[in-house]
DNA sequence: TCCTACATTGGACTTTGTCTAAGTCAAGAT
DNA sequence: ATCTTGACTTAGACAAAGTCCAATGTAGGA
């Protein structure tokens, strides 16, 4: 996420230390913060910061293909800053974290025609379950 | 789901006419509704029904099995009585349409091991996103 | 028929997210 | 350096989706 924020002024963002707090937040490997989680790091770095704000940056964040919206638990959205590398997302069914994968070969061709129904598609989301390493030996 | 209430009688099910009914709403083919439409449509034959007793009804189903949990877009969850039959879904991106469809092959192999950090994996869950015939013509 | 454990109910409550009116401020213009 | 202005932020009200609880009702066995 280094050079974000000057991509984003480039298209006309106008730069906020509340921008540069949630930028700086959705920074790293692996990460999938709510929203929630969200707003509560970035309120370390920046008391005063709001929920609405949060949402709103979020949503921007979002329209503009810089982060991606993951729901691997029909409860809050998920926030991925890992945008621009294609992955799909590997889920522990029992402590919900969450690793981005790359599976192999193209998922989109393993829908044959006969099961499109006349779509024409153009995404493909694959969620895979299973126990991660610490709670498969907790039991 | 015509044997579905005898099955869960057999498991100790008390058959009322509240669960009757929930039941019928989630018969047929294609039907992914939410927990608001299942009550509404419940409704049209029990109107004393209530929203409580609806979602209670729907969390036992998803925990015995008969009814799968499904969230394409971030909002209320989806609740499909196709739960016998593997399956995965395809989504117009436009107008939400869910169908069932069935993709070749074994999904889960298309993970490579040294893309599952460790995990012990048990189900995935696949989404195919696109444009439904009418939507696509809509322009 | 009666009993009772299980099921249902309505409403309060929680979580997650959206909206709005009023105030604030980043960045270009002067 | 200061001004100006439209974009940004804020707090809080609101909405949607779902959970919880105490009181009431009832399916099905005795």
């Amino acid at each position: 996420m280094s050079d974000l924020l000057e991509r984003l002024r480039s298209r006309g963002w106008r730069l906020t230390a509340q921008r540069r707090v949630v930028a700086e937040v959705l920074d790293g490997d692996h990460v999938h913060y709510t929203a929630d989680e969200v707003h509560a790091k970035a309120a370390l770095l920046l008391p005063e910061i709001s929920r609405a704000t949060v949402y709103n940056t979020l949503g921007e964040l979002v329209s503009l293909g810089e982060v991606l919206e993951v729901s691997t638990d029909g409860r809050a959205k998920r926030y991925d800053p890992n945008a621009h590398h294609a992955h799909q997302h590997l889920v522990c069914s029992r402590c919900g974290t969450i690793r981005d994968v790359h599976p192999a070969g193209d998922l989109l061709a393993g829908l044959p025609a006969e099961e499109r129904f006349g779509f024409r598609l153009s995404a493909v989301e694959v969620t895979y379950r299973g126990l991660c390493p610490e709670c498969a030996t907790a039991g």
